[in-house]
DNA sequence: CTGTTAGCGCGTTCAG
DNA sequence: CTGAACGCGCTAACAG
């Protein structure tokens, strides 16, 4: 009736001491009856541990902080629905701080998970904070950082495919005979952005191509940098007859850029995104896409987390993971429509 | 060097008892002197108080709860977002759980959040657990519900505004000449389902139009409920003028439905959708939609929240909030093409 | 204004 | 196998 029941209650009833209950509760340290008859006593009473005295005492809160720059981006909203529910079944629950990738927010999001006393970290780090990280790190918390790479420390990464999967996305663009591919990506200051740039030249390169700065557009994660980078790309002399858009956010903007121009998609051009979302399945053509795995990606960054936090993971040095993107071809791409003759690639370079 | 410094580490350093240090630090309880160099050997040591040992005392934890169905929901998005920033600016932490609506998940949440002694609830009910809710609020645990009501407990509630939302949406389309206005939405087990298909009813009620059910289409929130409601409605005989999607997430099922069916907004029908998202405003044309403003809703339930736990609320019994909508117009929405004579509405009623 | 004492609820020694 | 005692780090009663 009166606040929530504590272990002394339990005890009480079961008239044991509080150690017993306590013993029986954790189960094999008391005889097979007493065990029983306590945990059934508990249900009853509907005794819930007190974590945060549990916590004090083992030092553990089983809280897990996990620090992301917004739920806006699907790569990241992934992220938290599966870790929240990942962490949830292995009796973790989780701490949701948002960064919006400013490294004075970050800072206090460590700060306060520290306080927290937070388990364990899972993190898309700004960079600006590595010292922080790999002294938790060396505190104990693991700390597991995804999509980006802290290169101020060492320490546990895992990462999209991004260069491959930029590759895979611009080589399949080749293939249908694109021979002018216009990149929208994210600045190079970004890992993403630059791995997915460098995938992209990779593959111009195989195939024996120039490489044309011209048919680059950079630009911030926000669907604006599409915008302009379709003006950019589709405004002046010679067109592009493809889009590989590889900045997430920028997509909503070049489907509008497109759809101002009475540009169609796959017939006067074809569009290559990076990333799923749900919008672009439902589209009219759906619209391909390099899909780089968020759903994986969490699940081994919990897979990990949980097994250092048990302790069960050799304690080498940090190592580096990575997400195989996958393309998923649907209907935006399509050969060219001029008769630019097909080019052959080489057979893919490891 | 050894783990976290603790509070005795601070006093033992500054050459005064625990407790001094601990009223130091809190301010005001010391001498102005004692104070200022307990604070500042504090912040040399980067001493940080553990959160576990103080809540266990003050049985306060610095966390809050937050309960949603999802999080690709931009309203339960925006929520989260919203939530998050405004409560770490107020000193707490928010603890993330997602049910997908199921009542037994949302009762495991419960008990987990009630363990980690959480001090407050925002949650959008599932209405299956109103007894357990009602019995945090009476324990002491500040319960907020938002965007749905939950009927079997007396909570505080904030919701959207949807019936008068759903009529000004109505109406809107009414009063540019339609007459036969398609409704996609919600089951009416939810309140924003039965609250929208009310105000959309009760426009068309004072204009002195018949309600015709084979004009409303009622779903789950998913796509395919869209894609569905786009069959029912627009493959039968008389066509609907104006399509008015009041359940947000069948809005990217009905955009592929009518680009499917070849059909032109706002030229061969008119497109009205509720609650906001990116994509929406970024479509081309951009897509009127009556903003049930979830920004807004979240401002309120957290002010609401800190109230209460800080005490300041008069103790009188749970009240509802509405948070009002807002018609958003953009280029969806026009005449419709055949000459219907504009009709003339009445006032508004209250 | 300060130090001493006493728990918060639990896990974990120690004896028995 | 069980009970009693102790302490995690902190705050809140007391005294002085």
């Amino acid at each position: 009736m009166d606040g929530p029941v504590t272990l002394r209650d339990v005890a009480r009833l079961a008239k044991v001491s509080v150690s017993t209950a306590s013993r029986a509760l954790a189960g094999g340290l008391t005889s097979r009856e007493t065990e029983q008859r306590i945990q059934r006593i508990a249900a009853e009473l509907g005794y819930r541990p007190n974590i945060l005295a549990r916590g004090l005492k083992t030092r553990s809160s089983r809280l897990i902080g996990l620090v992301v720059h917004n739920l806006a981006n699907a790569s990241f909203r992934v992220l938290a629905e599966v870790a929240q529910a990942r962490l949830r079944a292995a009796g973790y629950q989780l701490l949701l701080c948002i960064t919006a990738d400013d490294p004075a927010q970050e800072e206090e999001a460590l700060a306060t998970l520290a306080a927290q006393a937070a388990e364990g970290l899972i993190i898309c780090p700004t960079g600006q904070n590595g010292p922080r990280l790999a002294a938790l790190e060396r505190a104990g918390t693991p700390v597991t950082c995804v999509i980006r790479r802290d290169e101020s420390a060492e320490l546990e990464t895992i990462l999209a495919g991004d260069p491959e999967g930029a590759y895979a996305g611009t080589r399949h663009l080749l293939a249908l005979g694109h021979r002018r591919i216009g990149l929208i990506v994210g600045r190079a200051e970004t890992t993403s952005g630059r791995e997915r740039l460098s995938g992209y030249r990779r593959a111009l390169e195989e195939a024996g191509l120039p490489f044309d700065a011209g048919l680059v557009h950079a630009g911030r994660y926000e669907p604006e940098t599409g915008l302009a980078g379709c003006r950019a790309l589709l405004d002046g002399g010679e067109r592009p007859t493809a889009l590989f858009v590889a900045n997430h956010e920028s997509t909503l903007g070049v489907l509008r850029g497109l759809a101002e121009r009475g540009l169609l998609v796959p017939e006067h051009l074809s569009l290559l995104c990076y990333e799923d979302m749900p919008g672009l399945a439902w589209q009219r053509p759906a619209i391909s896409v390099v899909d780089n795995g968020p759903a994986a990606l969490a699940e081994l960054a919990v897979d990990r987390l949980l097994l250092r936090l048990r302790g069960e993971a050799s304690a080498s040095p940090a190592r580096e993971y990575r997400i195989g993107a996958r393309l998923i071809e649907r209907q935006s791409c399509r050969p060219p429509a001029s008769r630019t003759p097909s080019l052959r690639l080489p057979a893919e370079a490891r």
